[in-house]
DNA sequence: TTATATTGAGTCAATATGACACAATAATAC
DNA sequence: GTATTATTGTGTCATATTGACTCAATATAA
């Protein structure tokens, strides 16, 4: 899992500056999708009653991209994920916190009251849309835990990364219109319902179904299964997988808004 | 112009990273509108024969827009412009450049191996529109001069500099059914014409008129004059301005894309 | 005065949207 | 077994939007 260059945040509290850039880090937001709901992944501090997004720093030859995705590798086993970079955070109150400082005692470091670790640091937001199921998630090594929580239930969090979430959520509504959206977030098959559930997060507002329904299948990414769904009560609805051609098609070329 | 806190190149070339974050820059895609065409205002290298987009360092207390608006204010005069972020760039080979190192050794700086000037550098990339006749364009210190280029005719580009232009076009690309666009870019008044090249450049490709016009104006953020255009040749055209009030709600909550 | 290119407005078929209706049906309760 | 119930698949229909296309009006240049 953790690949030959292993640059963890224990690494870089101990190495700092020699091997790592300072002053810039990378934040992920991870989501997934269960029980009908949008969830992000969130670490809780070891030292603080505080939680924080994936995060970590990165290698001195090693692009921003790449180090996105190690983290999010890190952080769940996944490989290979989308990841989309969305906005870098650089408000000059972005000083180091007390969690490394914390950290860096905790491995009887000195720190004095201009360490690096307490200077500002500009963060560089990517989200990534991954299925719950398959991700195994595991602390880092200043953490407690690492585990889902509700977009609309969010604990206390570590400095401005609640607004980096809701930047993150706000810059998908965007991109809803022109890309598809789902394919690393749902099982292989799924019914149109859990669909709708993941555009109505987003959204943040109830769509029609019979209306979703037809959208959904006229932009033609959508294979209809034989298979129904069952389990749950009432009418079993129809299971559909994506069309992966055609939904990577339409994530170059967009499903096409106006003009 | 230039506000009390005036932190130059020179500034950053002589002094370092004592007053500004190393490592990390802004650059700003600054778009102006003239002739019926979008064009980017770029510098010229004093030393080298290349072209480079107006960019600047961050002051350790200063936050990334801030320092975005002040290298705007600095190439243009203009202030109080929307700029809008839209991408960190960080491969790994973009280090520090000669054009910084032979401004350095103009200043009698000594020069080795690891200087910061030489090291990696991210930088986070703006994009502005602009009001082409208000613009007065003024190279920087290490710039013998700064004028404006047609996107289809740009010069021999430092570093990645060419693909952050392309970049910005895309984001904006994205957000032109969402967000209106022309109003910083645009004179008072204009014809529906200029409208119309400027959505026509940024997506690449050509609109219909007659249905062009129907959409803009049922956008309803134009409020068509009296006056009619005169100078050019053939039937004279409308002339309109912008409803600011309108524009700014559109700017706001969106002109109602699809869902 | 005429020619010409461009503009403003309109037509019209095709398509998309939003709101709603209704029969079908799988599990559950009886 | 049978009825109940919530949910699903599909259809309708009025309205709005889109794309492609006229055609008369008109400001300058010839």
């Amino acid at each position: 899992m953790n690949t030959k260059k292993n640059i963890s945040i224990a690494d870089f509290l101990r190495h700092g500056q020699r091997f790592f850039l300072t002053g810039l880090s990378v934040d992920n937001v991870i989501f997934g999708f269960h029980d009908n709901q949008l969830k992000v992944l969130l670490l809780q501090s070891a030292t603080d009653n505080v939680w924080m997004l994936p995060g970590g720093f990165i290698g001195k030859d090693e692009p921003l991209d790449k180090a996105a995705a190690r983290v999010l590798s890190e952080r769940t086993g996944l490989d290979d994920i989308f990841l989309q970079q969305f906005h870098a955070f650089g408000q000059s109150e972005r000083k180091g916190n007390l969690i490394l400082v914390k950290a860096l005692q905790a491995m009887n470091q000195k720190v004095d009251k201009d360490h690096w670790a307490l200077q500002r640091f500009v963060t560089i937001g990517y989200y990534a849309l991954v299925e719950y199921a398959k991700v195994n998630p595991h602390p880092d090594e200043i953490s407690l835990t690492c585990n889902w929580h509700n977009l609309n239930e969010l604990p206390n969090m570590l400095l401005d990364h609640k607004d980096i979430i809701e930047k993150a959520l706000e810059e998908m509504r965007l991109k809803l219109n022109y890309q598809p959206i789902g394919y690393n977030l749902l099982p292989k098959e799924f019914t149109m319902k859990n669909l709708q559930s993941i555009y109505e997060t987003i959204l943040d507002r109830k769509l029609d179904r019979a209306n979703f329904n037809r959208k959904m299948l006229n932009y033609g990414i959508l294979n209809k299964r034989d298979k129904h769904y069952s389990g749950g009560a009432h009418k079993a609805p129809y299971l559909y997988r994506f069309n992966k051609k055609k939904y990577l098609k339409a994530l170059e070329s967009g499903l096409g808004g106006d003009f």
